[in-house]
DNA sequence: TCCAATAATCTCATTATAAGAGATTAAGGA
DNA sequence: TCCTTAATCTCTTATAATGAGATTATTGGA
């Protein structure tokens, strides 16, 4: 009632009509979580997206060729969201579970996507995130950011080194639909595991991988 | 609007501020998708639940000990629905993921939940799923059916061969808030490794997890 | 490049439905 | 058992959703 100002009867009403279609769950105490409708609907979604089924074979055999974690991350234009993600590392340099959100700013996933954008939407998130991307070193200024993205774009790859987590190295991919991106192939590897030969070899599979994604999503929901 | 009998501007603003709101997204072709809230929201539902919390070093640690699958399936009244699971068999003998529905009549799942509730609360079931519990043996009668399930609740944990699917043993104890069953660990296990012993192994393996578990989730969330 | 056909979006009057005040019933505590 | 508090219901008013139709944007074809 303080929270959102509605009155007792309406708001019995509301928990009333999400609990009768199973979105909250009465808890002890008189509380509410989300309930089994929320579970229900994610699972709908994993098994829908042909993005996670093509990409769950990639993720399994680059899982288990490196010590790493791999994830898929869809761009939803504002914000990522990681929504496949298979650990192989007995102590993952970081948690990446599906759902995790994920900032725009900092990490190799956000420049990987930044980098195959058109210029005209790069351009207000390299101003939006300005200072994150000052601080990781990725530029100073507007130019500087931009011409490291065209390196990233060049090369196919994002490489980021503790950028998100401390100690871990990045290395992403865009998945591109009608050239566009939609989403990102990522492994992340605990530094001390990664060498320079080591982070090039991992680099190319991860380039190749998300090409090979992209060329079979490609035109999937038509 | 063949389906929902809505009119077109209707459905367009229905459609736009699920849009807005990021529980549908569009996808190529006009067509739309579960959006990134749904993910998001069973990640909170994920990360908020104490059963799943308390649940998962038992998932690990059973899983890790047999080449089975490891789950805790949460109990709606109406359904039922696997909220974690982790498999370390190299082929798991069936896949249960997070968000998978499952059917009340059939199951080690099932009956370790029914031989914990109540009689006036069972007889509805009972009546219900009477086809379901015949075919797989528990019992032709209502009569038949309760002592089936009485045996279950002095052992405290409900084993089942092939009854969800074929080849596939499932050993499973309910986990409980104050008295009353709300959940269920279940070990799923390839009929072929599995022997007498081995199951009866298993079984108080599963039931002194589930009390575990019970035990520590007891007034979590008063 | 333009035009036609189709789809997408908007506006506004009407109507259905949600909100809140207050009454009623159930639950918990001394 | 009574009393206090929480939960649920009823009904009127006000609000917000609906659909007809108009308008604007998109697409495909000549």
């Amino acid at each position: 009632m303080k929270e959102l100002g509605y009155t007792r009867p309406t708001l019995y009403r509301y928990l009333k009509s999400l609990k009768d279609s199973g979105f909250v769950m009465p808890t002890r105490g008189g509380r509410f979580a989300l309930g089994p409708r929320v579970v229900e609907m994610d699972y709908l979604s994993r098994r829908s997206d042909p993005l996670i089924a093509t990409a769950t074979p990639h993720l399994e055999r680059l899982s288990a060729a490196y010590p790493c974690t791999a994830l898929i991350v869809r761009w939803y234009g504002d914000k990522m969201l990681c929504v496949a993600s298979i650990a192989s590392a007995v102590a993952p340099a970081s948690s990446y579970p599906r759902g995790r959100p994920m900032a725009m700013g900092r990490g190799a996933i956000a420049r990987s996507i930044m980098a195959f954008l058109p210029k005209q939407r790069v351009m207000p998130l390299v101003t939006r995130y300005a200072d994150d991307l000052r601080s990781v070193g990725v530029g100073a200024t507007p130019d500087e950011v931009l011409a490291a993205l065209k390196r990233v774009r060049r090369a196919g790859v994002a490489v980021a080194f503790g950028e998100v987590t401390a100690g871990a190295v990045g290395i992403a991919a865009p998945i591109l639909d009608a050239g566009y991106p939609i989403a990102s192939l990522c492994i992340t590897i605990a530094g001390q595991h990664a060498n320079g030969e080591l982070i090039d070899r991992i680099s190319s599979e991860v380039r190749e991988a998300a090409q090979r994604i992209s060329a079979a999503t490609e035109g999937d929901s038509l």
